[in-house]
DNA sequence: GCAAAACGTTAACAAAAGATAAGGAAATGG
DNA sequence: CCATTTCCTTATCTTTTGTTAACGTTTTGC
């Protein structure tokens, strides 16, 4: 863990404020359950097998969330700047996770362990906003995933495809098209394909 | 709306205890803020175009999510007894729903409408065991919607049927195969020739 | 700066899924 | 109870995707 700047403090704090806005004196209170870690490229933050400890928010940087199915590494979500990253049901439930998180890049990350939330929901100055940041987190997620998820009932890999050229400028610059084409459900091959036949209409 | 009876009160207080374990008075206030509603079969619950003002909580019966895409639907979710059933992403924002919520059979629901809920945040009596309530409804269906997507990516339609057969007798037992076979992301002959294709194995 | 690895495209073939239609069984609703 | 609708399967044909491998380009890591 390194030390945390003021700066770095700040942008956090910044990130936070559509989930919660603390005045001085919880901020001050807040901080101390914080820790900044810097992760190298392809370093872990989360691995198969084991507890996720921790949720981290990206102040610089991007990860990568896959599985390992057959050998192989199947790319499954991204968090970038601003967004939160963990394996969330490990983190939540304590199981064992069934993914791996690494970084794609130097990566900074404010971290909070889940031994340092439970402490903060115990304290009394800080529960009651530490259960509605953790409520609206929750819920921004859960619409994300929902849409998600409705993408792959409703829509072909291409119209998939299409979607993301509107709203995934971040997916599409940042990632190598094969981490896209796991992101879509496809393979690369497939991916490429789908590429030629848009430009060919 | 219909008249609350204690059984049913009862039946809810029960659903509810994962989430939230109210003592008597705060569950005295709390029912003020709820209603129940009875639907017929094939009764709306939630419709495209339209704010999803209520998140409900099934007492008896089934709900059916589908999108209509090319004039035909597309059954995405259920949920059942002791389930909640929301266009969440509707419901938590306003935005109007992309999606319809239908009954599949009379069933019962406990609601509880966008203007409740805020007001029961609202209120210094509830507002802390509200917040999580809300944040262990969101985290526990952020679970669920995480697990699912992630079977869109790492999975083969034929894997997620065998999974299913583990894992959700609920939906294959009461759901007709058409609606199975759109909840999996495939086409009702597809999951035809899967299900011989495993039989024949 | 150079060798190795990673990446995207393309081709060829196999496997799976979508579309459409037809037939029969089962459920449903007067 | 009977006519209608709903549902599942099967067949045929088309489209798409998966698999594997090859090739050239770009990036990466000493």
């Amino acid at each position: 863990m390194d030390a945390l700047t003021q700066a770095q403090l700040e942008a956090f704090r910044k990130g936070l404020e559509p989930y919660a806005v603390f005045n001085e004196a919880e901020w001050i209170v807040f901080t101390q359950y914080i820790s900044l870690q810097n992760f190298k490229k392809k370093q872990l933050f989360a691995e198969e097998g084991k507890v996720c400890q921790y949720v981290g928010f990206v102040l610089k940087g991007s990860v990568r969330y896959y599985h390992i199915k057959d050998g192989a590494e199947i790319t499954n979500y991204f968090s970038f700047e601003n967004d939160f990253a963990s394996s969330y049901k490990s983190f939540l439930t304590g199981d064992t996770a069934v993914n791996y998180i690494e970084a794609l890049e130097p990566t900074q990350m404010m971290l909070i362990s889940k031994k340092n939330l439970d402490q903060m929901l115990a304290n009394p100055m800080l529960a009651y906003k530490i259960e509605r940041f953790g409520r609206l987190i929750a819920e921004h997620y859960l619409i994300c995933c929902e849409d998600r998820l409705s993408s792959f009932v409703t829509q072909t890999p291409e119209e998939r495809y299409l979607k993301l050229l509107e709203t995934g400028r971040d997916i599409l610059k940042r990632m190598p098209q094969h981490y896209v084409a796991n992101y879509l459900g496809i393979t690369p091959v497939s991916l490429s394909r789908i590429r030629k036949r848009i430009l060919t209409v």
